[in-house]
DNA sequence: TTTAATGTAACTGCTATAGTCACATATAGA
DNA sequence: TCTATATGTGACTATAGCAGTTACATTAAA
């Protein structure tokens, strides 16, 4: 199952988009209902992935790209898989004098990349812009 | 990440179809090189699923339904998400005072429900019966 | 009756997640 | 300059899931 981190990774952003910037990790901790360290850490993710910009000692955090460019792909990607980038784990150091342990890894391989791609596709086309306007209109 | 116990599901289905179920649980552990009890821990889940049928002290597996008609979103699903059915894990208990936090996962929901069935879609196009046709080709 | 396999339970070690506290660092503003 | 405040990060905790391991009751074939 994907982490949280994800989902709260697109609250923070849409609270930054809504709020123009000017959010510390404090008030975003109370709408997400966390610890602001939590909200920090996460920051600090969005940060490495290159989405925002925030200063220690600062009020305030930038967005580095327009947020109709910033696909929730673009968050799990900075959020999730930090250093692996597979969706599914296979078994490894199956036997390889079986024929089926011997090609497993490589029989199901193109599957499960497919599974993934797919996945990835869809949030791929949604954008925090679209977010942020379907939360508005909820609003009305 | 998703667990390593559906690629080992489909281990076990495409060794019982090579050997038309005349198998141990002993055996297969020696080609997914693992313990006896793991696998049939996996094959619990995939008896549960109706997947396949199996009896104490009886060596032999019965698939209860063809090759082509077990597919990998079949196992997928008989080994993953026993309860749960969400890839996406979102936070709960969000600040309903906060616009965001009041409509942030009803927003997100359809996104996620279907970059998930994307992936499934994907899944449910292979079989085993493809796989071990794979699997018999690389052999040569 | 003996032998062997399944179905499970119980326990372990490992890893990841999320919450919490603490604090050094950096900045803005009085 | 001094004070208040926010970030960035480290450390620690509790919790949960996964996978490996051992053990054993149950079941059935030979």
């Amino acid at each position: 199952m994907i982490s949280s981190r994800f989902s709260v990774a697109v609250h923070i952003l849409a609270l930054i988009e809504v709020n123009e910037g000017n959010v510390t990790s404090e008030f975003m901790a109370g709408s997400v209902n966390t610890n602001s360290a939590v909200i920090r850490r996460i920051m600090g993710m969005l940060s490495r992935g290159g989405l925002i910009s925030s200063r220690p000692g600062v009020v305030g955090i930038k967005l580095l790209k327009p947020t109709e460019e910033i696909t929730f792909l673009d968050v799990y990607r900075a959020v999730e898989l930090p250093e692996t980038k597979d969706l599914f784990s296979v078994h490894q150091n199956t036997n390889i004098r079986c024929p089926i342990g011997q090609h497993i890894q490589s029989a199901m391989e193109p599957v499960l990349h497919d599974a993934q791609s797919q996945m990835e596709q869809v949030l791929a086309q949604a954008t925090i812009k679209q977010l942020v306007a379907e939360i508005a209109d909820k609003g009305d």
